[in-house]
DNA sequence: CGCCCTT
């Protein structure tokens, strides 16, 4: 049957399981999809107006101002473990947003709309005080606008969608929805939320995180990856789900399945959006979300977060966009002062001596009575292994992971990474981007990437949530062509230059297309800025490209923020794939059965509650888990 | 290019 006759089928049939304290409910964008019999949603560029496209307010001037935000007393209750949040890390971050009508930051979590439940849950993760990411961007989503963010690694962006959607799902208290083909239920689960991710250990974590966040809300995550039985997977979506979190192919394997229709879905979140719809993801990208029923812009949220933001990629993006703020917080890459970059010229012969000439000096240097943790990138899955073998053989204890590997060892390999058993960790690009791996101490370039936007990925590895971090290249004659890029980057990061590394990105001017980060002090710009007659052409009659886009930028200082460092007690689970020994044994499988409310909800704390998923029995316990602590 | 992404 073809996709479309599936969606047009299933829609017709749709039954809405109300829940307990709800009247049957259809959602707006639903209505629309139905009407429109579940075509396939082919976006055209310039992209279609979104409802406020024609309600756009008077124009308002470029504007720069300076803010001065309020000191907000941060206090770690309870909080007396080793780790110390570094209240300076984060000041003099440069904001700025553009598009109309953007929705002003706030300063305090508390000014921010959302449920009690989620705002305990908040508490609970020592969530202070918002992030910059966190006060621009959950206002954002909670105004129901379309959202292009790039945000510093590390600075809390999977909070910063994870807060507005878990919030506005609870707003609109959609229901879970099953559909009836023949007279028979069928088992497809209806999620209301799409959360994807370019890894399989980033969705899992984006995945813990939510399901934190979401404890005692009713709100339900599942996680679903390649490389895991589909059967645990299935089971969770069965129990109902409103948020699904996701790897591109899994999830399309799995709406071919008629395990999952996008049909309901509300909210859309791409993390590591540019890299989702770089070379290689981004024909899956928009297979699911163009071609497979989900509905169009306008009539979904739509997210999409990263710390590198190339315009060509926002170009692309934009097809998934409707009326959306730009928003870009902090500086290129990372906490990047936070960053102590290094680049050694090092030939490729010389670099498996020079690494471990540098290990040993660092060896000793370990804290809390551990070895640093290092984590090295390399350019392929053979050259992980290699390296691995190698660093293994000379008393360096080194463990490898990579795409080539069975999901099994990618877990256990950075599980044995975090906790230190294995305090090396030689890695491909799958663990350049997202993961949240506590006490990295130093980031090491074994190869230089192709692309420096990777660079900027990987050293964010480190220096996170407020900890200094190191970070180490070794810079081969093949790489001099990135000499430049790699120049500007660590100037913006306010970093010491070597004059031979100068001298390249001299030789080399005009070889290489010429850095995006030219023009920005951001780790990005609204390409729109120099596209506005284009992007907007109806609504203008002055002729002033300007005039309708409201922009505005805040240089001011947070004096930190309350980014928890000590929250892996928390985080030592998520619940992933096995609540089935909370609810299978007295609920059958059913996707409105099991919806639970804040009472009934059966473990009786935050902690109960994420440990409950360690250890079962295919291995798939957290991956997020504590590091040291 | 290789890296990731269903079986």
């Amino acid at each position: 049957m073809a996709w479309a006759d599936v969606l047009s089928e299933s829609t017709q049939n749709l039954t809405h399981q109300t829940r307990p304290t709800q009247p049957a409910y259809l959602p707006p964008h639903l209505r629309q999809l139905v009407a429109r019999g579940g075509r396939s949603n082919r976006n055209s560029f310039p992209p279609p107006a979104g409802p406020n496209f024609n309600q756009r307010q008077t124009a308002t001037p470029y504007d720069i101002i300076t803010e001065k935000l309020d000191q907000v007393e941060l206090t770690v209750d309870g909080n007396n473990n080793s780790d110390v949040i570094n209240l300076d890390a984060y000041e003099d971050v440069p904001v700025e947003a553009t598009g109309s009508d953007i929705p002003p930051a706030v300063k305090s979590f508390g000014e921010i709309q959302m449920c009690e439940a989620l705002n305990e849950n908040i508490k609970r993760r020592k969530y202070v005080k918002p992030t910059p990411i966190q006060r621009h961007a959950i206002p954002i989503v909670m105004a129901g606008r379309d959202l292009m963010a790039c945000a510093q690694t590390g600075s809390g962006k999977t909070a910063a969608f994870c807060f507005p959607i878990i919030s506005r799902i609870l707003r609109d208290r959609f229901d879970q929805v099953v559909s009836v083909r023949n007279g028979v239920r069928t088992r497809i689960a209806y999620p209301t939320s799409l959360i994807l991710s370019p890894t399989r250990e980033l969705s899992c974590q984006i995945h813990d995180e939510a399901k934190k966040f979401s404890y005692q809300t009713g709100v339900k995550v599942v996680v679903a990856y390649g490389g895991a039985p589909m059967a645990q997977q299935f089971y969770n979506l069965e129990k109902g789900v409103d948020i699904l979190v996701a790897t591109p192919g899994r999830l399309v394997d799995m709406i071919e399945r008629e395990r999952v229709s996008l049909k309901m879905i509300k909210y859309l979140a791409l993390d590591e959006a540019d890299r989702m719809l770089d070379m290689g993801f981004e024909h899956q990208i928009r297979k699911i979300v163009q071609q497979m029923g989900m509905p169009p812009p306008g009539t979904r949220q739509t997210m999409l977060f990263s710390a590198t933001f190339p315009d060509d990629i926002q170009r692309l993006a934009s097809d998934f966009l409707s009326n959306y703020i730009f928003l870009t917080v902090g500086k290129v890459g990372s906490s990047t002062d936070l960053i102590a970059q290094r680049v050694e010229l090092v030939q490729d012969m010389e670099k498996r001596s020079h690494l471990m000439k540098l290990l040993s000096t660092q060896k000793a240097n370990g804290s809390r009575g551990k070895p640093a943790l290092t984590l090295v990138f390399v350019e392929t899955k053979r050259g992980a292994d290699a390296l691995e073998h190698s660093l293994s053989m000379n008393g360096f204890p080194a463990i490898a992971i990579h795409g080539d590997k069975v999901q099994r060892e990618r877990e256990r390999a950075l599980r044995s990474f975090k906790s230190g058993a294995t305090p090396i960790l030689v890695a491909t690009d799958v663990a350049s981007r997202g993961l949240d791996i506590p006490h990295v101490a130093h980031v090491i370039n074994f190869d230089f990437p192709k692309d420096i936007d990777d660079y900027v990925h990987r050293i964010g590895r480190t220096g996170r949530a407020g900890n200094s971090g190191m970070a180490t290249a070794f810079f081969s004659d093949k790489n001099m062509p990135l000499a430049k890029a790699l120049v500007e980057v660590m100037q913006e990061a306010k970093q010491e230059v070597p004059s031979w590394l100068s001298q390249c990105a001299q030789n080399f001017v005009g070889s290489v297309r010429s850095s995006r980060y030219g023009r920005s002090k951001f780790g990005g710009s609204d390409f729109r800025s120099s596209q506005n007659d284009y992007y907007y052409p109806s609504s203008n009659s002055n002729g002033d490209a300007n005039s309708f886009v409201d922009t505005y930028a805040n240089v001011y200082n947070t004096g930190g923020y309350g980014a928890p460092t000590s929250f892996d007690n928390y985080a030592s689970a998520g619940g992933r794939s096995s609540n089935a020994d909370y609810y299978g044994a007295h609920n059958p499988p059913g996707p409105y059965a099991h919806y639970s409310t804040a009472d009934d909800y059966p473990p009786a704390n935050i902690d109960a509650f994420a440990a409950r998923s360690n250890g079962n029995e295919y291995g798939y316990g957290s991956i997020v888990a504590s590091g040291w602590d």
